[in-house]
This record gives C-alpha cells, structure tokens and sequence, in this order.
DNA sequence: TGCGCATATGCAGGCGAATCGATGGTGTAG
DNA sequence: CTACACCATCGATTCGCCTGCATATGCGCA
C-alpha cells in the first residue's frame, strides 16, 4: 500500500481546494479521500484527542487500548492508518511507541474545507 | 440509517472539538465520524466542488452523471449521502432536482479540525 | 387522460475495512 | 542468559459501502 499520507505531509495536500474555482481532478479527489477516509472513523477520532489531551501531547499504545475498548492490535492498526495519512508522527523510546499529532496536516485539511473566500488564489496546478 | 445530517444542520456539530479541551465522547466521535466519512470518497468529493463550480452554484443530477463518468443511480445516491450529512441543500424546481452546497456545514467541520489555538473557549456542553 | 423525461428507491454482486486471536520481534530487567 | 513487557504483523471473519441494473415515483405536456 502507497503511503497516501507522505503526499500530506510532504507535499502538503497539493492545491486541491475542492470548494474553490474550478472543479477538481479525479486523482485530487481520490488522494484527498483517503486523507479524509482515515479521520471519518471513531475510533481514530478518539485517539487523536486521547494523544493531543494527553500529559505531554503524547501517548503510547499501552495508554490507548484501555479508554478506547479496543484490543492493541486493534488501535495499533488505527495507529498506523492515521501516521500513513501524515495526521500522526511516531517516535520509539526503548519498548514504548509514543504517538504525537501533526498540527500542519489538520490544518491542512481544514484550510480546503475553509476556502468559499477566496483566499490566495493560488493557481491550481 | 438515521440521517446523521440533521445533527449537523440543526444542532450545527456541538462543541465536540476533538483536537482540543479534553477527550471526545463516544457518541461525538460517532456523529463527527459520519459526516466526515460523507466526504470521504472521491466521487463525493467531485460532486461538492462540481456543484460550487457550477452557473449559479447549483446544479441538478443530469449535469452531474456525465462529468462523473456515473450511472445517475449512483449519482443520486451519492448526493442522497450527502445532505443527509447536512453538506447540501435540495431543491426541486419542476422536474429537476437542483442541488447546492451549505457552506455552513462545511466551515463547522472546519472549525473543528483547526482548533489547537483556544479560540473562544466555547464551553463543551 | 396518457406519454415521456428527470429522479429516487430496491436489489444484489463485489471489494475494502474493522476487529480479534495468535505470533514474532525487540528492548529491559533481573 | 533468561524471562517479561510492549508493540507490530499475519490470517481469518464479519460487516458495510460503492456501483449498476431494474423499477417505481412525480411532474409537465399533448
């Protein structure tokens, strides 16, 4: 599986703006989806405010099987979604795995939901 | 299913904020999670930014089936989806059925994916 | 009143996703 | 060196969703 996530938190969510000027593309759409695909989950919007209210704005699995009701490999797997998605970053400390959110890739999202002003006009393409 | 939609529209998201404050709900998560995963496809995507881009801001499904590469089943069903989410407004003039986006939906969702700033301190319920 | 067009709904096939139990890998402690 | 704790991956099952075909509903027009 290609790693939707890299194109967020690299290229940061190219121009897409599927709310501004002109209609978007077909493979904007599908890149856009799948960012969107991995927060339209409970669970996943669960751990991301479990991680961000967290002490340190960072948690470990261990932390996050119990408030959610899921069993590890469970939220281990949502775990993976949301950093292939470029929403979380992974750090390993000794046995421990500490998640941490990635403020520029909500903000991204946000931003494309934001546009009906025009702000910028930043040519598409 | 129970048009998640009308949560959005009318109680306009309750102050759910997943990415600020303290932990979400369950039940929030459920709600945010079902609008977000109305966005959450391609062709849905597609609709929402054919249908802004369109004359007047609104368009009805006969223009819609051929720049989707659709069957018009689907195409109504997709736009079923998404005012049921609350993400659009149908109004039927004749025979034809015009679609058109609410942008208040829109920004709501927004809102609630840009909040590490404290902004306002609504009160969570 | 009857015909035709634009939409909506029912039904079914097929693919993808969520979940769990079991397993493997790896670092820590004794 | 051995035992244990934390985490990721694998395999299998179940469930939901996207899609199209066929059909029903509603409205305008002759």
């Amino acid at each position: 599986m290609e790693d939707v996530g890299t194109a967020l938190a690299e290229t940061a969510l190219p121009a897409i703006s599927p709310l501004a000027g002109e209609p978007i593309e077909r493979a904007d759409a599908e890149r856009l989806a799948g960012v969107l695909k991995a927060l339209a989950d409970p669970a996943r919007l669960r751990l991301l405010s479990l991680i961000q209210s967290a002490p340190e704005g960072e948690a470990c699995v261990c932390d996050l099987t119990a408030p959610l009701g899921l069993s590890q490999p469970t939220v281990s797997h949502h775990l993976r979604i949301l950093t292939e998605a470029g929403l979380l970053e992974r750090e390993k400390r000794g046995v421990w795995a500490y998640y941490r959110l990635v403020p520029a890739a909500i903000a991204a999202i946000a931003d494309l939901l934001t546009p009906p002003r025009k702000r910028a006009t930043k040519k598409a393409r």
